[in-house]
DNA sequence: CATTAACCTGAACTCTTTCTGAAAATCTGG
DNA sequence: CCAGATTTTCAGAAAGAGTTCAGGTTAATG
C-alpha cells in the first residue's frame, strides 16, 4: 500500500512517515503543493494525507487538482485544531475524512485504514481470499485450519496487495510501486524472492505465475 | 493489435511501447509527424497514440491528414496538462478520446482498449465467438463448459484478431502485420506453427484453413 | 495422374523469464 | 556494539515462450 503523505513541518514528516511505514505503507513525502499536485496524479497511491498549511500554496487547491483529474484516491486531510471552516471546506472539496492537529499517531492511522476499507468497499479490517484471512492490526495470516503465522513487513504488504484482488494479474512493476517508494528502488529479482517466500506459506499453488503478465492469488486454492 | 505510437520524447516513447506490448498489442513507434503520416496511411493499425507536440508540425495536421485519407483507425491524443484548446481541436479534427499529461499508464490503456471496443462496436472488454470467450484482461479464454486456459502473449494476439470478427479470411501476411511490428520480421510459418496450437486448444474445426487465402474463426462451431 | 505449391507436424533450438538457495547487507532492539 | 531478524543481491538452474527447420500431407491444376 503505497500513500502520500504532504506536509510541510519536515520533523513531523519524518516521524509521520516512519511510523505509516511501520504499520506497513510505503511512504512518498512531499513538502510543496505543487510537487503533491504532480505526484498525486503521476503515481499510485491508496491514500493520501494532506496538511492544509503549505508554504506555496493552499492545500485545497491540491485536492481540487487531484480530484478534477484522475486522483481518486481517498485523502484525509490534517488541520489546526479547531478550524472548523477548513474542515468543512475540506470535505466540501473532496476530502473523506479530516483530523485536527495535535494528534496521535494511531488514530492517523485507524482512519486511513478505515477511508481505504471504505473505498474498497471492505468493512472489516481483514482481508479474505480463499483459505486465508489477513489480519491488518495483527498482521499475520491466519489459515482455515486456525493455525496462524505472523508475516515480516514486506510479506504482509506483498500479500495484501495479492489477495486485495484475488484472480488479478499484477505486474512485478505494479507490485514493486505498491511495495517501494519513490527513492527506493531494489533489484526486480526482489519480488521473486518474496514470492518464493510467499509460497512457502501458503502453498506454491495459492500463488500463480503468468510468464510475462505477473502474479496473481488463486482464492479457489 | 498492431498500434502506432507518435511521440517525441523518446524515453516516454520507449517506456509506453514497452508496457503496451506488456498488454498484448505490437506497438510502432514514431518521433516525427511527416513519418507519421505515412505510416499511418500505409500500415494497418487498429489505433493511434498522438502526442500533439512534435518536432516538426503539428499533431492535429497529423490526425487530419490520416483523416483525410483512408487511415480511419481510432485516434487517442495526448495532450499537454489542462490544455483545453489542443483538446476541443482534437476532437474535431476527429480524435477519438484523448488523455492530458501525465497520466498512468493503466488509464491509457484502458482508454485505447475502449475507443477500440468502440470502433468495433463492442461495450464489453471481451470478445465471444462460438462457443469461445477471450478475456482481454487476464488474457484468457474461457469455453461455454466453464473450463478456462491461459494464454501466451503470441497465442492471444493471434486468437483475438481471429475471434474478433468470425468467418472473415485473414491471411497469412495480415496476421503477420497484426503480430509484428515493423522491426520484428519472423519467418511466415510461425502462423502456421502457431495457429497449430491455437487448435489444440479449440479443436481443429473451429479454425478453418481456405487454402491460398488464409484462415478464418468458425464460429457455427 | 503427375506436379507443384501450400499447408501441417513434431521436434529442436534460442532466448527470455522465472525459480532457487545461499550469501551479503541492512536494520533493530537490547 | 552485538545478535538476531529481515531485506536485498547474486548467479546458476530450470522452465517457458517464440522461432525455425525438415520432412510429410494435402489440395489444386492442367
Amino acid at each position: 500500500m503505497r500513500l502520500l503523505l504532504v506536509e510541510d513541518d519536515r520533523l513531523l514528516a519524518e516521524g509521520l512517515a516512519s511510523q505509516l511505514e511501520k504499520a506497513g505503507f510505503s511512504v512518498d513525502v512531499t513538502r510543496t503543493a505543487k510537487e503533491a499536485v504532480i505526484l498525486g496524479e503521476q503515481e499510485d497511491y491508496k491514500a493520501g494525507v494532506l496538511d492544509l498549511g503549505l508554504p506555496d500554496g493552499n492545500g485545497l487547491d491540491v485536492l481540487r487538482k487531484w480530484r478534477s483529474s484522475k486522483a481518486i484516491f481517498p485523502v484525509l486531510i490534517l488541520t489546526a485544531r479547531g478550524d472548523w471552516q477548513d474542515k468543512v471546506n475540506g470535505l466540501k472539496a473532496g476530502a473523506d475524512d479530516y483530523l485536527a492537529k495535535p494528534f496521535q499517531t494511531e488514530e492517523l492511522i485507524a482512519r486511513l485504514n478505515a477511508i481505504m476499507r471504505r473505498s474498497e468497499g471492505r468493512v472489516q479490517s481483514s482481508v479474505k481470499a480463499g483459505r486465508f484471512e489477513l489480519d491488518e492490526n495483527r498482521q499475520c495470516l491466519k489459515v482455515d485450519d486456525g493455525t496462524e503465522r505472523s508475516l515480516t513487513g514486506t510479506e504482509f504488504r506483498l500479500l495484501r496487495c495479492l489477495m486485495g484482488r484475488p484472480g488479478h494479474i499484477f505486474s512485478k512493476e505494479q507490485l514493486m510501486e505498491q511495495l517501494y517508494n519513490l527513492n527506493e528502488s531494489p533489484n526486480e529479482n526482489i519480488i521473486e524472492a518474496y514470492i518464493r517466500r510467499l509460497r512457502k506459506l501458503v502453498g506454491p499453488e495459492t500463488i500463480a505465475t503468468r510468464r510475462g503478465q505477473g502474479y496473481l492469488f488463486n482464492d479457489a486454492v
